[in-house]
DNA sequence: GCGTATACTAACCAACCAGTTGGTTATAAC
DNA sequence: GTTATAACCAACTGGTTGGTTAGTATACGC
């Protein structure tokens, strides 16, 4: 016989972060679809319905924790101090932070990925994603500014492509590296391949940033 | 009243062909977990147990899909002439095609991406993958050994490295573009943005691998 | 110390969905 | 023609799943 579970503290802050804990990692794991509401509840350890009270549906629910993950993201990628620097090493350094991110941050690139699946149905209805990501390209665009009134960076760097070629570097690797090892038989998770992969990243980013010399 | 379906002309290799098709693209759109056996057997114009005559279970029926898919691009791969060119022309013809094949074949990437997502436990299993794959690593090692002995391309080249550089920059470009032009406000699968795109990834890709002039 | 908003719960439900049952019929081999 | 095999089908099943109902418990304003 199960005595009935003794009535909780109640913590609306604490059970709306153990919700959205919860689902980063589940949602991160499984993919939208893939994913159980019941799941993500027991793993918070509140009732189903208290999900649904604070979040109202799956959609918005996976909406909350796509937009907290990319705040985590653009925060810390605005927190870095990157004026000590020449604006080639600079641009090196958020290689490195991109890829030590995502390793740190092993649900964001599975997210992200499901939202891609999805045509990113949420993120296209987001009020706040804009607002998130606004400083993203400020960043690039400044440091490329930088680059070229020190000659260390080339004169047309598109602060878009720049970024895209950052994030695709490692997205892409640690994305796949399952499929990858598998049919090229390597494990590309190991530490040495992963050390190796940024050491590659930085080549072809460092090739193509800088200035030519003559 | 419904009158019964007449009776079909038995034409297995057809049948097979139809359910591979449909199930390519409803997996591509949807995802594994997304996708439904019923979509699928009502888009080939089959019953659903003619399905599982063939395939045994959605998982078997998966692997089938993407094991034709990797197929039909390292077929192509392998059917390209690049003897006439130079190495380093070669390789960025090899990013040419590369970019060209995602364009046109659209479930592969999203099938490569639900795979990913399940930590490639399809291809894991698949005892075909490997020799589909097996000419991809040779065609580049060739390439950079010619390149070498010609002197268009650097001595330090990693074939395995080079071949994710190349899928990276393109794959992660076109799975991404729909997050990404939401969160940066611009049609990345605009015509002008994709002719942009190829641009900067032969530019990437070239700067990398050429030999430095002394 | 009373009223009410909200944190929280157990039990429930209808739709869905992968896979099965229990067949019929076309085709090919002999 | 007879028989074996495989192509093909409609209807069903049982476990699952997002979401709901109907309520109790607690904190807080007054």
């Amino acid at each position: 016989m199960k005595s009935p579970a003794p009535p909780r503290k109640r913590n609306p802050g604490e059970s709306r972060q153990r919700i959205l804990d919860a689902a980063a990692r589940h949602f991160g794991e499984a993919g939208f679809d893939g994913a159980r509401v019941d799941v993500i509840a027991r793993t918070a350890r509140i009732n189903k319905q208290l999900l649904y009270h604070y979040f109202g549906n799956k959609d918005a629910l996976f909406t909350h924790v796509l937009e907290r993950a990319y705040q985590q993201l653009r925060e810390q990628e605005s927190a870095l101090n990157l004026d000590g620097l020449p604006a080639d090493e600079a641009i090196l350094a958020l290689v490195n932070f991109t890829w030590k991110f995502y390793l740190s941050h092993p649900d964001f690139i599975r997210l992200l990925n499901s939202e891609n699946q999805m045509q990113a149905r949420h993120l296209k209805r987001s009020r706040r994603i804009a607002a998130i990501n606004a400083q993203h390209l400020k960043i690039y665009r400044a440091l490329i500014a930088r680059g070229q009134r020190e000659k260390t960076v080339r004169g047309d760097l598109d602060p878009l492509q720049l970024s895209i070629n950052i994030a695709s570097l490692g997205f892409f690797y640690l994305m796949n590296r399952h499929t990858l090892s598998t049919v090229f038989k390597s494990d590309l998770n190991s530490e040495r391949m992963r050390r190796k992969r940024l050491a590659v990243m930085r080549d072809v980013i460092g090739r193509w940033i800088r200035a030519d010399r003559k």
